[in-house]
DNA sequence: TAGGTATTTAGGTAATTACCTAAATTTGTG
DNA sequence: CACAAATTTAGGTAATTACCTAAATACCTA
């Protein structure tokens, strides 16, 4: 875990929208773009650019940096990439904030 | 809590480094910088310069920053700045990161 | 009050980050 | 294969951050 790139990953305001919009898709994206697959996979790029209010380039760049860090689980289904918390990445970052920090 | 502002404040190798070592300051300070009112107020800005290998007015606006957002304490005691770590708001970062975000 | 030490403030440059648009790539479909 | 949709990559500018030195301020003590 390398605390400094999960933590610049979260050091920027739309980032963190992301992730708390993505704790809980069904409250924060509009019901047609949901699935059943939503809970195993995430939302789309450009879905959370919508949402974002932000180009697709910007938030596909973010998205990129956040799964690089493992704060994000990225899966490619066809032409979309999905993403989804590291729910597991979370719980560790809170243990060593708590614990080594 | 201002989440953002306090991630912020971590963000950064030299500023992390810091708070570790005021997590314990006899590990990482040389015995002559420390006292019995360590534990209390904490280390000089000029002795977390040295330790940092950074100039003095950088490490002064890091802690600075860094008390901003509630991650360290300042103490003045004559002409020196102490900086502490402030365990509440980390121990509460840690339950947000968990929690909430 | 004078002079010394610790810190902060001001002001600067270099590096990084935050975005964008345009172009390239990937993948599905007729 | 050609074309369309989603995404990524490239390349750019503006804003922010990361440092520094010099100057100003705060506080001590003779």
């Amino acid at each position: 875990m390398e605390i400094l790139d999960i933590i610049k990953s979260l050091s920027n305001e739309t980032r963190l929208n992301i992730l708390k919009w993505l704790k809980d898709p069904y409250a924060h994206f509009p019901e047609e773009e949901l699935s059943e697959d939503t809970p195993q996979l995430g939302v789309c790029v450009s879905d959370i650019a919508k949402k974002a209010e932000m180009s697709i380039p910007t938030v596909s760049d973010y998205l990129k940096t956040m799964s690089s860090a493992k704060i994000l689980i990225a899966t490619r289904r066809g032409q979309w990439t999905y993403y989804k918390r590291n729910e597991q990445l979370l719980q560790d970052l809170a243990m060593h904030i708590k614990d080594v920090l």
